[in-house]
DNA sequence: GTGAAAGCGCTAACAA
DNA sequence: TTGTTAGCGCTTTCAC
């Protein structure tokens, strides 16, 4: 069963397409015998028209941008898209999000889904599998749909991206640390799969080289990317250890630092006294809780500004143009989750 | 300059528009030479289909719903997109979001966008202004997109929605206190546009007049949707006060509770011997806190399922089927944000 | 292998 | 006031 058309509307009716289409379109020409005839037509019918058709496939559409992201539940993207939103709308687009809930295959669809919707470009933070498979991002390409990224892929993918240096972020925040007097320091790790992930695990074992130190085995504790995550990873790295753990622990974000937090607090292990801990992205609620993160900084804001920004730029150049990277500044954030040692 | 069209690709390739199709197609009838003249020609021009033309107009497309939420930055509503996406899928739709950011013009646009996008309907968590302004849902009625609300709209606005009693929800939590001893309550509610705030309020006075107390005209502080509206109403309501304060104070959602929290932590008054706190949703993060928050959870997950259950079955009635309410039941959750007084 | 032409659902002249 | 018709950008026969 095919979807009603407008032929249908107009033979029920009694009337022409063209009458019909100029009751859908509130004409004024309209007898109003007729309009209530084929309103009638069009309600026993249930008319849809295909939006599709109407915008005349011949004028310009609502213009819109798609955006993708890898988790709703990380108010990190929430702050992101929101700036992508401010930006977009001074240049009168509208943004469509999505999310791959970290899925491969989900953020091929959302691709598709979004290019089937004629988005003009697409911001797109992506999840990648272990496999450096960017055939979704080829075929964008090969469709000439503008996009940004905001996290790298595997393999120096070309493509313009909007990120802050990761590595070097890590590296500041593991200095800190080393600094005010950490010798051992552990790291719950983010998803494998996460660039991000693999970025400042980097910057951390690089800050702790310099200083002679390094990530023991056991301190590198694959935690994820969730509030469950953290304080499941909490709960085992920490339960029935005696004075021989680490003095701080540096948390791939702030979702695992507020789990790790709970996990010490049900320990019976005081932060920033018995363990200092640090996050990362400086989500809202760092600074609410009852002893505030230390955290890294990211400009989420700022992310979703420049990334709309840039996508727009960019839908209005040649495409030859060389992809283009704009790398923005992370802030380290001291607050009360961290001490200096004696 | 109007967009490149597949007939100037096909001058530019010598070459008729049935050809361009076929490459773009990836059709194999076409002669090696043949595809590499045209795909230069589409690589010169950047040449992109419109997809909306592609999809053929003539075959069913790929299914999709829209998704209208409040606020981005709000973990209830990720939990509810979850939920709707799970089921969606099921289906084989795909969900695609838009945020009102709690302003009425945003949600009319996104409708329009949505509506332009030929999603197969739409929910929608509706972002009213003081005025009962529901021409766009008349709209979308008119258009017969089926839509779902999941929040109640003034003047008994006849819509198909999913929702819980949140009158009654809140009267149990309330009773739940005032069973523990509590007398003097205070509220910090949420905005004057939301009916979940109005309702909830409501249920909040009936359950404080059965056991013949009174929401005071001081304990009614209109906080809003945020944390930081919650810390901030915090400071202003408690700092300074002596003991003549409420032993308990329900909040809007648990977002302003954590901000409240924060706020009464730096006031030096302590959770719950100093003050009960409750919140309203329980996200996820409610029971990781320090002082895990007692709160009315809201079943977000089965929300979005159902919602994207309703939607998709009305898709397939005629419309004239009267619209269906589903309330689903919230749980009061006791963590230890709440204490009994002696 | 390729081109010509019909047609997708609709809007917008233009006649009638 | 209404009907007819020519497109919109594309895909898909079906000849050549």
């Amino acid at each position: 069963m095919s979807r009603v058309t407008i032929r249908e509307v107009a033979a029920r009716a009694g009337v022409s397409i063209g009458t019909v289409s100029a009751v859908i379109n509130g004409k004024s020409t309209v007898k109003d015998a007729t309009r209530s005839r084929v309103k009638a037509a069009i309600d026993s019918l249930e008319y849809r028209p295909v939006e599709a058709a109407r915008r005349r496939l011949q004028t310009p559409r609502e213009k819109s941008i798609g955006f993708i992201i890898k988790e709703l539940h990380n108010p990190y993207y929430a702050d992101i898209i929101v700036g992508a939103q401010q930006t977009a709308e001074v240049h009168g687009f509208r943004v469509i999000c999505m999310s791959s809930e970290q899925r491969f295959e989900y953020e091929k669809e959302a691709i598709q889904t979004l290019a089937s919707k004629d988005v003009e470009g697409i911001i797109i933070n992506p999840a990648l599998g272990d496999d450096p498979d960017v055939s979704h991002l080829e075929d964008l390409r090969e469709r000439n749909i503008p996009f940004v990224l905001l996290e790298g892929m595997r393999g120096d993918f070309p493509a313009s991206i909007v990120d802050v240096d990761n590595e070097a972020a890590a590296h500041g925040l593991t200095r800190y640390l080393v600094e005010i007097g950490h010798r051992r320091i552990a790291h719950f790790a983010g998803p494998r799969v996460s660039m991000h992930a693999g970025e400042r695990l980097d910057g951390i074992r690089r800050a702790l080289a310099e200083s002679g130190l390094v990530l023991r085995a056991e301190d590198l504790v694959h935690a994820g990317a969730a509030l469950e995550d953290g304080y499941r990873a909490g709960i085992e790295r920490f339960a029935g250890r005696g004075p021989e753990r680490p003095t701080a622990v540096t948390c791939f974000n702030d979702l695992i630092a507020v789990g790790l937090l709970r996990a010490l607090h049900e320990l019976g292990l005081r932060v920033p006294e018995d363990v200092s801990v640090t996050g990362f992205d400086d989500i809202n609620v760092a600074r609410y809780l009852t002893v505030p993160l230390t955290t890294m900084r990211m400009p989420r804001n700022e992310m979703g500004r420049q990334s709309a920004e840039l996508l727009i730029r960019r839908m209005r150049q040649p495409i030859t143009v060389p992809p283009e990277r704009i790398t923005l500044e992370t802030d380290l954030v001291v607050r009360a989750s961290t001490r200096r040692l004696a």
